[in-house]
DNA sequence: GTCTTGTTTCGACGACTGTCGATACAGCGA
DNA sequence: TCGCTGTATCGACAGTCGTCGAAACAAGAC
């Protein structure tokens, strides 16, 4: 549960070594959790939520989406380990798993030098 | 063509607040280009590639997958803006446009307040 | 010009995805 | 207990995606 700092520095940006197939396997199901508008949105909306937690009651209103729509994106989010959830009475609340974010911008970082190389 | 600088700084990361309804549409877009291992890796062997980029000839080799199904992949990069491509003589070249991935890694930054916060 | 090699486009096919309405489940309050 | 509200699951449907082989296009070699 707690075992998310090492998920943190696991990845070196990707463009500095040449993806494992394995490991982009399991990228890419993240990856693909955050390529919907909607998902997106729900991540953000989760994430900047009062307390960094946001119960499904405060995310259905901003979407034009019906209700079971918006349950199965954050079904979609957890099943790709983005975020994280706990019924607590009535509601069920949600929030961002950061370890995740982070691997995933760490995989992206582009090298300075090959940014200010790429002057072309 | 040259104007990548702003790119690169435009997004705060999405955790701090909600994504517009248009920016996210948009980065589902380049997010989607990256949901499939194939493309990952692609992307990652050309960028980790001497000299930043690399002819498709360099590209074919390591996949399980048809030639026209590299190029059909690396056309949804380029069209999703994560590379650039020349023809040169004989050869086709493509290399990462650092901006993109720039643009992607900051967006996913997950603050440092937010990680120690998820003390659940 | 004609052949050869490298790359893209085309058309087709099966598989997967986002969406919905209907329904089921969970917990609270009367 | 019964009803009410919040959330998840189910089944269906249209649309998109990854893949292939065949064919077209581009550039150099003979």
């Amino acid at each position: 549960m707690l075992g998310q700092d090492e998920a943190v520095a696991c990845c070196s940006p990707m463009v500095r070594e040449p993806l494992g197939e394995e490991a982009a396997v399991d990228l890419a199901k993240m990856f693909k959790a955050l390529s919907d508008p909607v998902r997106l949105r729900l991540l953000s909306l989760i994430a900047s939520h009062e307390g960094g937690e946001a119960c499904v009651c405060d995310l259905t209103g901003p979407f034009d989406v019906s209700q079971p729509t918006i349950s199965h994106h954050l079904k979609v989010l957890r099943e790709a380990g983005l975020v994280g959830s706990e019924r607590r009475g009535t509601w069920v609340y949600y929030w961002v798993l950061p370890a995740a974010l982070a691997k995933l911008s760490s995989l992206l970082q582009a090298p300075a030098a090959a940014s200010a190389g790429a002057a072309r």
